[in-house]
DNA sequence: TAAAAAAGTTGAACAAGTTCAATTGAATAA
DNA sequence: TTATTCAATTGAACTTGTTCAACTTTTTTA
């Protein structure tokens, strides 16, 4: 049952009783997704918060040069949202594509403030889920900033082998805020 | 009093009642700088969550090159911590310096976790600036793969007018990830 | 207030990364 | 299965940003 790999990822996060974490779990809902297909798009309002059971997603803007610029991806046992649309009901600048046929549980926003009304340890488990998250994003800014491409390359595929398989170069280009070609250039001088 | 502006950032948050306020805010409590001294410095563990009441500081991490990536500053009314060190207990790469005479407001991690139990409601409101503060952060990334420096340098000298005046260009290149010399060749050619 | 230290500027040479265009290779859809 | 589309590679010319060194200006400290 998919809703098994949501239910031992919360627990990794918090101790919560059987009772309780079947409260939550039954709050996601199963949706299948096509490869390409998309579960939100840039201009739209993102009502959900999202769980990957199986597949992979990458989650992307496309900016003014056209150039699509990935924020991150999402693969099985991973969360997936736009937070920032999701919480101040915004236009989402957003993309999130399928890579590949997946599977996501899905909470809706309205689901979501009623579960955190009738039982308030959801407040600690999303706290503890932001907190982590922030750590990633700022270790990732200060790679950004003190490794260069090349180095930023060979820790994205030495930390995240399983992802980074199932991705194009240019997808992985996108990720590291380079260019396609110079991506290529990398991996040819380091043969 | 120096408690009443972090009693006003809480609200800005999460509605508590006065006397739930109050808990909370007493748990803080007031530590004066002066310029240049460290509130954290790199290899130690951080063990306090901080608001700044008044002055500025800078957080940043000195990579192997001896360059000087700054994450963040924060000015009054600002959160300050190396929350990836104060979460996981293990050294910190980080180092916060106070740029002026500052004072803060500390709580420390014991009681932190005691107020999170003592008052639950603490959960929320940690959930809500942990995810604002997520959402600048995924703001700040896309910001600096689809900007050039010099789109970021007015961007960031626009947006945090009052911040970025109290900066040496030094510092705001250490944040904007450039070097400084090369911040002043902007700055030269956009006269 | 003088001396020292730090910040800012500039130029020249260099390195990192982009753009464009052409070509090849691989995957997908009809 | 073939045509088509998309991904990857390469080179050349270019742009962005770095490094180093010398110098000026401002700020700090004794």
């Amino acid at each position: 049952m998919s809703h098994y790999l949501l239910e031992q990822n919360i627990k990794k996060n918090i101790h919560l009783s059987n009772e309780d974490l079947t409260t939550v779990s039954n709050y996601f809902k199963p949706l299948d997704l096509k490869r390409k297909e998309f579960l939100l798009t840039q201009g739209s309002i993102c009502k959900f918060e999202g769980f990957v059971v199986d597949g992979c997603f990458r989650v992307f803007t496309l900016d003014k040069k056209g150039n699509e610029n990935t924020l991150y991806f999402a693969a099985k046992d991973w969360w997936l949202m736009d937070i920032d649309s999701f919480m101040n009901q915004t236009a989402s600048n957003l993309n999130i594509q399928a890579l590949e046929d997946s599977k996501v549980l899905l909470i809706s926003r309205k689901d979501k403030v009623s579960l955190y009304e009738s039982l308030p340890i959801v407040e600690k488990l999303f706290r503890i889920m932001s907190q982590k998250a922030l750590v990633s994003w700022q270790r990732r800014l200060i790679r950004n900033h003190s490794f260069t491409a090349k180095e930023r390359y060979f820790h994205f595929i030495e930390t995240y082998p399983d992802i980074s398989s199932k991705l194009t170069d240019k997808q992985i280009a996108g990720y590291l805020g380079i260019s396609h070609e110079f991506l290529s250039k990398i991996k040819k001088n380091s043969k």
